[in-house]
DNA sequence: CGCAGCGCCTGAAGGC
DNA sequence: TGCCTTCAGGCGCTGC
């Protein structure tokens, strides 16, 4: 599935086709999710940029297509005179005489025009943390904003707010190498500075090696990308663990698969057991939850 | 306001 | 061989 590194490499090769062009008409399948395209015709691309694993097109007028691709969405272009192929969600039709088609199986991507300073109509966008290669994403940043929330450490870099454009893969990858379990529900200092540098170095590896093509991901060249053949943990349940040989194991953690090391990623204590008759279970009142009866042990 | 749970989608893979 | 079930999962929405 498209994460940063993926929408990254697809964005360089989509910049220099599209920028400069302009979109003369959109057609769009009928759901909402792709028909909020359609402003964009009639407007000039200014610039191809990125916010975690959203695209954002910038057109003259101050507004941004947003396009974020979901689980199977593509981009391709074509000849005007060439047929579109299966699935295709979009079309936009430039003034060079080519076809930008966005493609998406499982329909799970989704389109919009959107002022460029206002992104509130995208919750996911609007609430994004930093990039993870800005000066804004510190170890510090990670801890706390981990700390915030009593969730597992798993399900919070999936949400996009501790930091912009972690998925399922990269997230075990980063989990994996920085030795931390992914049902934590806070992290020492120490581990936070691991996290932080773990996220950094999977997402800038996978960029090089032009993403992880495991089923549909193509770059926008239609090659395959090759971090696949480098995954330490993703993907590797019932295998042993490159470093201390035990079998890695598969859990569900908000209902993502979730493979980890038993051994080397190392629970906290006190975080296994569930207490489904008290309603407030562990940690102390952070200033999220002040006012909450929050207790220690 | 935070968060758990659900729905959206369809092809691939596995079971019988 | 072919039908049926299960699985993959990012994000928006709803309701507690």
């Amino acid at each position: 599935m498209p994460e940063l590194p993926e929408v990254e490499t697809i964005r360089r090769g989509l910049a220099p086709r599209l920028e400069g062009r302009r979109i003369l008409a959109v057609q769009t399948h009928p759901s909402a999710k792709f028909a909020g395209a359609r402003p964009a015709a009639g407007h000039t691309v200014q610039h191809v940029g990125r916010r975690g694993k959203y695209l954002l097109v910038d057109l003259d007028g101050g507004s941004q297509l947003a396009i974020h691709l979901g689980m199977t969405g593509m981009l391709c272009l074509r000849g005007e005179t060439d047929e579109d192929e299966a699935y295709t969600r979009a079309s936009f039709s430039l003034d060079d005489g080519t076809v930008l088609d966005y493609r998406d199986v499982r329909r799970f991507g989704r389109l919009a025009v959107v002022p460029a300073h206002d992104h509130s109509a995208l919750p996911t966008l609007h609430a994004l943390g930093p990039e993870p290669f800005d000066a804004a994403f510190t170890p510090e940043h990670l801890w706390r904003a981990v700390r915030s929330s009593r969730r597992a450490v798993k399900t919070q870099l999936l949400s996009q707010r501790p930091v912009a454009g972690v998925g399922n893969i990269y997230a075990d990858e980063a989990l994996w190498r920085a030795r931390v379990h992914p049902a934590n529900t806070s992290l020492t200092a120490t581990e936070a500075a691991a996290l932080h540098a773990t996220i950094v170095a999977v997402l800038r590896q996978g960029i090089d090696r032009h993403g992880t093509t495991l089923r549909d991901y193509r770059t926008f060249d239609g090659d395959y990308g090759n971090n696949q053949d480098h995954l330490d943990c993703y993907g590797r349940s019932g295998a042993p663990c490159r470093r201390c040989g035990t079998e890695l194991r598969r859990v569900v953690i908000d209902a993502r698969s979730t493979t980890f090391c038993p051994t080397c990623q190392v629970r906290h204590r006190g975080q296994a057991r569930k207490r489904p008759l008290t309603p407030t279970t562990r940690g102390m009142p952070s200033a999220a939850s002040r006012g909450r009866a929050g207790r220690s042990r």
